[in-house]
DNA sequence: GAGTGGATTTCGCAT
DNA sequence: ATGCGAAGTCCACTC
C-alpha cells in the first residue's frame, strides 16, 4: 500500500487530467475541442469571440478576449475579464455542436424548455484546456448572522426558555434591533446577534439599543448580547453597562434550521454536540 | 497601413496575451501567480484545492479539482466541474496575497465592506494561466416576452391609443393572458404576447382565452396577437377565428422601458427607426 | 452610503 | 412538472 499522497499522484498521471494546446490553428482547436465535449469533460477556451444568445431573451456580445469554459454538466460560462457574472452563458442540460468554417471555430449549446441557443464564433485561440476533474469534496456552509436571527425567532428557547419575541429588528433611533421580545417574567428583551466573538462594538450598540427601549416603554428592559463567544475583556462591559451575554455557536442555529433551511445548512461539524 | 486583420494579430504577438505552464511545480506556480496578480491580470488556476470562506456567513470546501479564475477587477471564482454557479467566489475589489509554504500554494482574497476572506489552497497545480485580454466589445440584450409586456403595461398605446390594462396575467382556464385591458370602446382586449413571429400555437391559445373570458363577460371581447410578425399561413387562421395582429418589435419594446430597465437594454440596432 | 427592485437570475424544496 | 422563496445572491439605480 502506497500512502496516500504518492498513490494520489500516480493517479494523476495515469489519469492524465489535463490535455492543453497553446495557439492552436482553429481546426486543430476545434479536435480538441468536439472531443473533449463529446467526452463530457471540463474545457476551457480562452481566446478573441463574439456571442449571439437568443431565448428567454436576445443579445449580441462583440467581439473581444474572453474565458470561456464548458462544464461536465453540459452548461456554459462566457467571462469577461472583468465582473462575477458571466456575460453569456446557459445552464447545466446542454446539447453541442461544433464546427470550423472559414478559420472560424464556432460552437453552439442549445437547451430545451425553455428553448435556448448561445452561439459561441473564435477567430483566435489563445488556450485550449480540455480537462478530466475529479472533484468529490464536500461543501459545508454554516450560519450567518441572518440565519441565527431566524434560528432564534424559529425556536425562542435557544435564547432562552420562555422568550416570545415581539418583532424583529425593530426599528430605533440610529438602527433595527435584531431581535426583541418578552421573557417569562414580562420583561423586554432586547437581543443583539454577533456570528463571531462579539467585540466592544456590539456590546455598545446594544446598550445604545437598550437605552433607547427604555426611552419607549415603561418597563423593565433587559439586554442579551448572543454571539458564540465574546472578546477578552468584553466580559467586563458587559457587566459593567448591566447587560447579559448568552453563548451560542452559528453552526448549533444551522442545525435549528430542519425547515426549508436545511438546503444549505449541512452539518459541518458533526463533533458539536 | 496593414489589413486590420494582419495588425491585429501583430498586436497580439507583442502583447503576448497569455503565459502558461503546466504541471509547474508549487513556486513556480506561486511566482506567476503573485505576478499576475500584482499585474493586474486575468489568471485561471487549475488544480486540487480547497477553500475557506469566512464573511457574510462561513464556508468550508474539502479538497478537489476545480477551475479558479482571478480578473483584473478582483474578482474570484471558484468553479467545480459541474453547475453554473461558482462553489465559493468573491466579487471585485479584492486584496490578494500568495504564499507558498510547504508545497502548498496559498491565496487569499480579502475585502472590506463588507468584510469577506477567501482562501483557497493548491497542493497539486495542473495548468496557470497569466492572461492580458483585451476585451471593448459592446454587450446588447433586448427584450424578453416579459421586458414587451411590461412595455405594452407602461405605455399602453404601444398597443393602440386609448387601450388601459386593468390587470395582466389574468388567471383563465389552462393558462394565463398576458395582458388584459378595456379599449376606448368598452370592449375587452384580450392580449397575447410573442417576442418572435406567432405561429399556430399562438394563434389557438389566444383563441382559448378569449373564448374563456367570452364565458366569464357579457360583453364584447377583442383578441389581439402582438408579436415582430406572423409565421406564413397563419395570418388567414388570425382573420378566420376573427383575431386581430398587431405588430410590435421586441427591440422598440426595449427602448420603451426606460426607467429603471435601462440598464441592461440599450440602443442595439440603430436602424430601427 | 443605505435602501429598493430586477435577473436570460440560479437553486432547491414543496406541491 | 410547476410554483414558491432564499441567496455569502449580484447588480444597477435612487435617495
Amino acid at each position: 500500500m502506497l500512502p496516500s499522497k504518492i498513490s494520489g499522484e500516480l493517479e494523476v498521471l495515469s489519469r492524465n487530467p489535463l490535455i492543453a494546446m497553446q495557439n492552436p490553428a482553429i481546426d486543430k482547436a476545434a479536435q480538441l475541442v468536439r472531443e473533449a465535449l463529446t467526452e463530457r469533460k471540463a474545457l476551457i477556451i480562452v481566446g478573441n469571440c463574439w456571442v449571439d444568445y437568443s431565448g428567454r431573451a436576445s443579445s449580441k456580445l462583440e467581439p473581444g478576449e474572453r474565458i470561456v469554459i464548458f462544464k461536465e454538466d453540459g452548461s456554459v460560462l462566457v467571462h469577461r475579464p472583468t465582473g462575477y457574472e458571466p456575460v453569456n452563458w446557459q445552464p447545466p442540460g446542454c446539447l453541442f455542436s461544433v464546427r470550423a468554417v472559414s478559420n472560424t471555430l464556432q460552437i453552439r449549446a442549445i437547451r430545451r424548455k425553455p428553448s435556448e441557443s448561445v452561439k459561441i464564433f473564435f477567430d483566435n485561440v489563445y488556450e485550449v484546456c480540455a480537462l478530466n476533474l475529479v472533484d468529490n469534496g464536500a461543501f459545508s456552509l454554516y450560519a450567518s448572522e441572518e440565519d441565527m436571527q431566524r434560528a432564534i425567532l424559529s425556536r425562542p428557547s435557544l435564547l432562552e426558555d420562555g422568550f416570545e419575541p415581539i418583532t424583529y429588528e425593530k426599528k430605533v433611533e440610529s438602527g433595527f434591533v435584531d431581535v426583541y421580545g418578552v421573557d417569562k417574567t414580562g420583561k423586554f428583551v432586547v437581543v443583539e446577534i454577533k456570528r463571531k466573538p462579539a467585540g466592544r462594538a456590539a456590546v455598545l450598540q446594544l446598550a445604545k439599543y437598550v437605552k433607547a427601549i427604555r426611552s419607549m416603554v415603561n418597563r423593565e428592559v433587559r439586554g442579551v448580547l448572543v454571539a458564540p463567544d465574546v472578546a477578552k475583556g468584553v466580559q467586563r462591559l458587559i457587566v459593567t453597562l448591566g447587560l447579559e451575554f448568552k453563548a451560542l455557536d452559528p453552526r448549533k442555529c444551522a442545525l435549528v434550521l430542519t425547515k426549508p433551511e436545511t438546503k444549505r445548512l449541512v452539518d459541518f461539524f458533526e463533533d458539536t454536540g
